[in-house]
DNA sequence: CATGAATGAGGCTTCATTCAT
DNA sequence: TATGAATGAAGCCTCATTCAT
């Protein structure tokens, strides 16, 4: 009846994470019901209770999951002493890459992470922001020790900045991944590098410095 | 029995409107019931199906109105024939700051346009990213124009360059305006003319060109 | 905005009725909603109770107007006094005949009055019935009479024949006129005479007797 | 809260069949509630949905059900070589009885099938107009074979004779054992024999033929 | 006579969750 | 661990009916 072989009790977990995630991330986390998640997966109800205490609390492990991961990524950027701008741009060239890369690898915990999940409940979708913060965080931190070095203008204000930088990545994340109408299925037509790359370019020489 | 009947009569589709919206923003589409809109508006259930033929379409209608007022608004921008570089900033910062004023004034329509449209249905969903899509159109309009202008470099990609700006200034009203947290009782703690100046000059002239 | 063009005061409740038998017909009486009656006769729902007490009331209406107008037709028959067997045949023919010719030309009233009445609720259901136990009567009186005038069989147990007979006749005009399924629209491929005849005869002769 | 929990199993949903058609029997399937069903079967109203996927898959499940039965009776008939009329009217008799007896021991069903089925949506009413097409053809069938043997005069109209034969068996059913009333609680006052033998004689020799 | 906005009960269905087995 | 039947609270929507104008 159901597809799967043995799955060991171990995978069971992951599994239900696995359909749940990507279900959640194509219909969104209201209009993914439970009995959709384990008739996927080939499981009973009763199963999916016994590895999750609710369906909220499984978009919560998800998200939380997800968040850590990314975050891994994230917190390697700016790790060396930059001297120059040019080095910095470098730097910033290839968080920017690395942060495309993952999200272009992980489709499914971005659609949620960045914007599904804020359809879905209250806890659910803090805790989808606090990776927002987490991001815009770190690149204030990143533009507050650039100027430090003198690498930046003095009278920039380094919380906007890094306000208005950090949405123009995550949000075109959004739509360089997903497309103008958030459609999970929707196919990238520029490379992770050439966004990456078109990114950090805006964001250190603005549309005239090209 | 009811202690109200027949007591605005042309109004009451915009109270329903105005009630439906405030809902859908604080708590999301999904989560928004029918029986909560009239509870708050004071009428019976059977009166929103007087004015609306369904749940749906009560947002598609809010959705398409604030859009169409929206557009109003970003279509006024970049009209005059700009000579150099700086009066094409002035221009955009005009245009930046109307956008952000608007904003601020229709907090509960941007939320849903903008981003609570998201966890809704797909029709819904949609018709909010419209609005999304028709911005980055205008804007590319403008870099266009811009170019031929030759105000800007040439070999710069204006899709993308669109996109990346786009994502930026729709991204930073969400968080300037609800916070990290996309709440929707989040107070600003910088202006709107701050905000667009930011955002301008950050689009022109990147980090580096403060 | 409504199509219609002054209607008199007088031909509305004619013209309510009709709507009403038609959509009655076409759908049955539990699928018909009042607005849908009057959104085709191009009248305000309270205008339907201006003229009716409620639904339920309109379909009584109906059917009562109905059945008077079927058991005219349906009384004519056998008032000779026949004197052979086949002149009675004749007049069972004539009757059937003019049965046969006003359900042609009253299918909507037909539809409700031996069929689609069943679905409604019992007071309509009942009066619907009447018809059909009117029929029975009527046809038994007759039977009674043919065998007092030693035209028909002494043995013969008259109230089940009558039963048999007008089960017949009312059963072949629904498929004759509705086909199997009961639709409304379906078109009869053997005409009203045809019918008749062909009933008179099983009724008399059987399947042997032809 | 609730007092029973897997109680049956397997039975349950013959349970709420038995209920359900009951209940549309009594008051017609608009006018059956799900609820009804529910609170008779004691049951909660979820349960309902557990076993079938609306209401209306209840009803064609019930109507299918019913009219395999209803005709692996009738298909029982006229297997038989008859060689003269008289055989044939034995043959018709015993069909007619076994018909009669079924209705009489499936009084619910029959109501639903033959009648009440018409008050209800096009696919309940569809499936249950089968039946009645399907006893049609049957005894189409019989009576051409019975005239390729001789046994009727050549000159007869096979399908208008079945026509009227089936209308006559399934209507008298219906006044036989509902009542002029269609009521569900109506006591026939004759016997299933003599019914079926009254009916098979009409349908032979006719009224004259007593 | 006529309108049409308003009511509110009730119907069908979904779904997160529980629990005996 | 796993099942799957059962629960019951909502949710969306329909519709007969009322009534101020």
């Amino acid at each position: 009846m159901s597809s799967q072989r043995k799955i060991e009790t171990v995978e069971r977990k992951q599994q239900l994470t696995d359909v749940a995630l990507s279900q959640f991330a194509l219909n969104g986390y209201h209009k993914t019901a439970v009995s959709d998640v384990v008739k996927e997966a080939g499981v009973s109800q009763g199963t999916f209770y016994w590895y999750f205490r609710s369906k909220e609390e499984s978009a919560l492990y998800i998200i939380e999951e997800g968040k850590r991961e990314l975050l891994k990524v994230l917190e390697q950027g700016y790790r060396n002493e930059e001297a120059t701008v040019e080095e910095m741009l470098l730097e910033t060239n290839r968080l920017f890459y690395d942060f495309f890369t993952f999200a272009e690898e992980n489709r499914n915990l971005m659609i949620l992470l960045l914007i599904k999940g804020v359809g879905a409940d209250t806890p659910i979708h803090k805790a989808a922001s606090e990776t927002f913060t987490a991001i815009e965080k770190a690149s204030q931190r990143n533009l507050e020790r650039a100027r430090e070095l003198n690498l930046l203008p003095q009278n920039m204000d380094v919380s906007i900045q890094s306000t208005l930088i950090t949405n123009m990545v995550i949000g075109t994340i959004s739509s360089w991944l997903f497309g103008p109408n958030l459609d999970i299925n929707y196919k990238p037509d520029v490379s992770a590098e050439k966004m990456a790359t078109s990114a950090a370019m805006l964001g250190f020489y603005g549309i005239t410095g090209y």
